[in-house]
DNA sequence: CCAAAGTAACTGACTCGTCAGTTACTCTAG
DNA sequence: CTAGAGTAACTGACGAGTCAGTTACTTTGG
């Protein structure tokens, strides 16, 4: 039944050396806590769907909000890291853009599970607050790429830059929350293509940078 | 120490009416569900801070999820009537998404122990999932708002007008994911001006409305 | 080559604190 | 003087965390 290795004969062999174990332990630990959340996840659940005892469960991790930050941690540092790699080589904003709705998508469809538990903890500091960790580093990412250019414009006065810098933190959430809505919005909704989703939000994220870019008013109200 | 109600006489008169009771623990419970959120709230802890017995709070709700609905559904009726009142009323788009903007910073601002409930239960089926019919509801508000006067237009043909309600719904969770967003994140920098987040996010999203309007494809991407 | 000694993986059956919900009673306002 | 507002003290179940032991595998002295 190990399906993080590749044994899948029935009724037989369970030991497991040590580090293989801890890997799929973890692999059990967060497709659990991301189909039921922290509270209703329990360390019984974990174990039972590693088809393993609790006891041994607590050879591997101190304790149950242990267990959970370490699975967060490392949904953080896989997600970030592909952000990192992909948003930052693209040169232009829009690619950029492109690349970072891409990126979420891919990771949402690859890991609905780590997705489902970003999602359900992002907005809890109850537990473990490594989630809130993920949402400044993406507003940051989404700040940086915004500004990039215009920082390294020499043109731009220091001042006209830090009203700039001001707008942009104030676009950050506004970006931010439609690309998570959109992707979760997606996943819920399986007969919408991909395509027209991950579109759409480019679209709309990037007129929100384009609307950065050229700081001009909005046209009177048409009606 | 009753807020509710205006007794503030510290140590002394208790007994109170069932009705008027029955307000104030449902207002004591939706302050401590905000804060604590569900799981780490106990009926104990709304007991006391309602300087009350955990007994007397059973025999005005007969569970806990009870109380929590309740309570849910206090604040989904609060919103929704809100938007029905300020959005319908609006003529213009524009002025619509204004005044939806403005009901939910109001709406975080006036009672921002409701809103934190919302905001931390609204990804959760687990428990009560009142909170997920008020996504709805925002959602349908939202592509009724953007629709209503495309759906009135006789000039536009049935195809048109299809292509259109195929738009609106992918704008839905972009528009309402960046505002909530917006508002959270305002609420946690009260140094940021209300005027310049609520502004923003009112040109953000009506840029997307726009957008569906003209049906546009985008300008070439600049660099 | 292979027993016996050694060790790491693993478990069943517990403890102990916590918390939703109850019971049997007291008090006070009308 | 009584109905119903209120409480202190209780219960039962659940769930995190532990421990004494068992089982499978590895090593080594003969």
């Amino acid at each position: 039944m190990t399906n993080e290795t590749g044994e899948a004969v029935p009724g037989v062999r369970r030991r497991m050396p040590h580090a293989r174990r801890r890997e799929q332990l973890l692999g059990v630990a967060l497709a659990e806590f991301g189909r039921r959340g922290y509270h209703l996840t329990q360390m019984e659940h974990v174990a039972a769907a590693a088809q393993v005892s609790k006891a041994l469960l607590y050879q591997h991790f101190t304790s149950k909000e242990d267990l959970f930050v370490e699975v967060s941690e490392a949904i953080v540092a896989e997600l970030t890291g592909r952000l990192n790699a992909e948003v930052l080589k693209q040169q232009d904003s829009m690619e950029g853009i492109r690349a970072m709705v891409r990126v979420l998508f891919d990771y949402a469809t690859e890991e609905p599970d780590a997705w489902a538990l970003v999602i359900r903890h992002l907005d809890k500091p109850e537990v473990g607050l490594g989630l809130r960790e993920l949402r400044e580093r993406l507003g940051t990412a989404f700040a940086d790429l915004l500004l990039r250019r215009r920082r390294a414009d020499p043109a731009l006065s220091p001042a006209a830059l830090a009203a700039n810098e001001r707008r942009a933190r104030l676009l950050v959430p506004l970006m931010y929350g439609s690309m998570l809505s959109m992707v979760s919005w997606w996943l819920e909704h399986p007969d919408t293509a991909r395509e027209r989703a991950e579109q759409m939000a480019v679209e709309f994220v990037w007129l929100g940078l384009d609307r950065l870019r050229s700081g001009e008013r909005l046209p009177a109200p048409p009606s």
